[in-house]
DNA sequence: CGCCGTTGTATCGGCATAGATACAACCGGG
DNA sequence: CCCGGTTGTATCTATGCCGATACAACGGCG
C-alpha cells in the first residue's frame, strides 16, 4: 500500500475492539459484560438491571448467543429466591476466550512492532519469503485468513511477485551481544541479522531497544526487553548485537 | 474464571472481528473496504457502486471517519473527469494499520495456544509474577488495558492474589533438545522449563509439538516450530527437551 | 458556454436492534 | 396455599443506520 521500502516502528496506537464470531452472531464486548453480570447477579434479571438493560432484551441476546455458540446459561424458573441463572462451563469457556482474544488484541496496541515492505519470493505450505530491505525474510501468511466477510480485499492466499508488509512484534524478537557465541539452536539463519542499536527506550520493568539493521541501516527493529535483560546485556546506543526472531511469530500482511 | 489449574491448549477456534476505535468511532472491516475501493476507484461514487453501497452513505461514513481519525480521503469536487477522490497519506496508513491488526488477530485464531491458570504473586512495573501448576512465571499485564468501554470488567490493574490466567502463544516459545547446551543468553531462568514430548501435529511446513511440564505433566505446552526446524531437531514422542519463552511474549489476561 | 461526472447536502422510508411494558408459567418456602 | 422473584413470551415504540432519491455546486474540457 505504501511505497516506501522501510516503515519500522509504525506504532500501533489507539484502541481497539475485538469479536468472536460464529454462525454469523457477534460475541462482543457488550454480550461479555453480560455473561459476566449474570456471573456475579447470579440472574439474568439482576443482570440486566445492574447493566441498566432491557431484562426481556438480555434474555433474547442470550437465546441468540447459545443458538451459535451453544449453551452458555443455565437457567432455572421458579425454585427458591424465584429461581435463576448461572454460568454452565461452555459460558466460562466462551468469556475466558474471549478474554484472551481482548488481551492478545490489547497488548497487540501496545507493544511496539517492526514493519517491512517486501514482494513475495515464494510460498511453500503455511510460510512464504518475503524479499525486503535487509533481505530475505521468512514468515507466517493467513492462508485462509479470518475475514469476516465485510472486507474481502485480496482473499485467499499470497502469490509470489505480490506486495505484502511483514510485521514482527518487538515481543517475538530477541537481542544477543555481538561478541557472544551464536547460539546453540541451530536455526535457519534466515530471520537472523546482526545490527547496531540506535537508541533504548527504558520503561519501569520492560525496555524497548531499537535496533537499526542492514546496509543503510533504514530498517529498525524494535525489541522488547525485561529490566533484567536490559541490565545483563547492559546495551548502550552504538553497541554491535545481533538479533532473531521466529519465522512462525512472524506474520504476512497484505 | 475456570476453577481447573491447567487448560493448556484450549486452541482459539473460530472466527474473529477487530475494529480500530478513535473518539468513540469505529473503523472496521467495512470502512477498510470502502477505504479500498476509493483507492481502487479514484473516487467516492465509484466505491460506492462496486461495493453496492449508497454513495451519499459512504461520503458520511468517511465524514464522520475523518471527524475522528483526520483526514482519510483527498476529494476533489469538479475538475477533469468531473472530480475525484484519492487516498490520503493518514489514508493509508489507517489501512495499513488496520490491515496488520487483522492479520494479528486472524493468527491468534489460528496459531494454537497454552493457556495457564494462576494467582498474581507480585506486579513490577509492566511485569508480573504468577504462580502455576509448572512454578512461578512471569509475563506482560495490560496496565490500562484497551477496553472499549462495553466491558468494563476488571479494568484497572492486577493486583497480588488475583485470579488470573496466563496466555503463551505457540509461536513465541523454542524448544530445544534436552541434551543440548544450554543456550549463551544467559535469559533469567523464569520462563524455561524441561518438559516431554507428548506430541507431534506436523503441518505442511509448520509443525505443532505439544511438550508436558511439571510434576504431573498436566500442563501441556504447544511450540510452533517450522519444518526446518522440525527436521532438525528430529523430535519424537517421549523424547526429553526444553522449553523457553519471552516474559514480554507472555500475557496475563483476566 | 454548456456538458459531464464528481463532490456536497437534504430528506424520506425501510429495517434491525433495543428499551418498555405487560402477562403467563414456574416452584421453593413460609 | 399463597407469596415472591425469576424465567419465558408477546407486543408496541423509539432510535439509529442504511439505501434511495433528488438537487445544488464545482470545474476541467471540448
Amino acid at each position: 500500500m505504501d511505497e516506501t521500502a522501510d516503515r519500522s516502528g509504525t506504532g500501533a496506537r489507539g484502541r481497539g475492539r475485538a469479536a468472536l464470531i460464529e454462525d454469523g452472531v457477534e460475541f462482543d464486548g457488550r454480550d461479555a459484560a453480560l455473561l459476566r453480570a449474570v456471573h456475579e447477579a447470579g440472574s439474568v434479571a439482576g443482570a440486566a438491571a445492574e447493566l441498566g438493560r432491557s431484562r426481556a432484551r438480555a434474555l433474547s441476546r442470550i437465546e441468540a448467543l447459545e443458538d451459535a455458540f451453544g449453551t452458555l446459561v443455565e437457567r432455572q424458573r421458579g425454585g427458591s429466591g424465584g429461581g435463576g441463572s448461572r454460568l454452565s462451563a461452555g459460558g466460562r469457556a466462551l468469556l475466558d476466550r474471549y478474554d484472551r482474544l481482548q488481551a492478545v488484541l490489547a497488548a497487540t496496541a501496545r507493544v511496539p512492532e517492526t514493519v517491512l515492505d517486501g514482494t513475495v519470493a515464494g510460498v511453500d505450505g503455511e510460510l512464504a519469503d518475503v524479499d525486503t530491505a535487509i533481505g530475505r525474510v521468512r514468515g507466517l501468511h493467513d492462508g485462509t485468513g479470518v475475514s469476516d466477510g465485510t472486507d474481502e480485499s485480496e482473499a485467499g492466499g499470497v502469490a509470489p511477485g505480490d506486495a505484502v508488509q511483514v510485521r514482527i512484534g518487538a515481543d517475538a524478537v530477541t537481542v544477543y551481544r555481538g561478541d557472544e557465541a551464536v547460539d546453540p539452536d541451530a536455526t535457519s539463519a534466515r530471520n537472523r541479522r546482526r545490527g547496531v542499536v540506535v537508541g533504548v527506550d527504558a520503561g519501569e520493568t520492560v525496555s524497548t531497544v531499537r535496533v537499526a539493521v542492514g546496509e543503510t541501516e533504514d530498517a529498525v527493529f524494535r525489541v522488547l526487553i525485561t529490566a533484567e535483560s536490559a541490565a545483563r546485556l547492559d546495551l548502550d546506543t552504538g553497541d554491535e548485537v545481533a538479533i532473531r526472531w521466529k519465522a512462525t511469530a512472524t506474520r504476512l500482511v497484505g
